[in-house]
DNA sequence: GTAACTACTATACTTTAGTATACCAGTATA
DNA sequence: TATACTGGTATACTAAAGTATAGTAGTTAC
């Protein structure tokens, strides 16, 4: 009984891993973007739309502190850099897959 | 170029279909706590913990508005209510496994 | 009679998430 | 000389999420 309660609370927890990683109104269209390849600053910006640079910056942080994301900074004038997906980053589609396949199951068993 | 964005704008909206349903502090305990049989109020709130009334009454009815969890109330006395997951929410389990194991991978990738 | 059980709800508060707007430095273009 | 490009930061705000504490009503055990 005991190993189950301890099982069930490192379960959550590893879920809750995943979870913050991925949470927030922007984190899935940033991922989302990176899936096809690197992007830039302003190349995110303008495929995402309505985010604000103060929300775009504060989530690619996010995202760098937690392995997802890598950054790279070319020294050109002026400056680019560049962001893609890591090893991880690129892993998270696996998991992204079965969630979308669930959701979309899910609408179907609910509505009918 | 049109259709791939289009399929990618489906592919973001049944993510967040289904990360809406187990965002939240306290869902997925809820969930975890379901996953291995019914359970009623009481019961549920020493299970978690430092849940208040408050919360789980409001998670509770947000999880039974997203068909993921039935209520079913018992005419004894005092009133006894029952909490179980749907076919849904049980289906739930596959795709949390996948997150479990992404999230343990994860850790496993970057703290290396 | 008072304490504990059932399953909650009400009110007021704090904390976190997200928005809006303006601005920075440096370079290239019209 | 003014505008737009690069990749952001600063400040101040609103909105959403979560917390804390008390209270409801009816029944049962001490």
């Amino acid at each position: 009984m005991e190993e189950i309660k301890r099982c069930s609370v490192q379960y959550v927890l590893a879920l809750r891993d995943t979870l913050n990683v991925i949470s927030g109104k922007w984190k899935l269209s940033i991922i989302g973007s990176l899936l096809y390849g690197k992007m830039r600053f302003k190349e995110l910006q303008r495929n995402i739309g309505k985010i604000s640079p103060r929300m775009l910056s504060k989530e690619l942080k996010d995202l760098e502190a937690n392995g997802i994301i890598k950054r790279t900074i070319y020294d050109t004038t002026p400056v680019t850099v560049e962001y893609e997906l890591t090893e991880s980053g690129m892993r998270l589609h696996t998991a992204l897959d079965v969630m979308v396949k669930w959701g979309i199951e899910h609408r179907e068993l609910t509505l009918k």
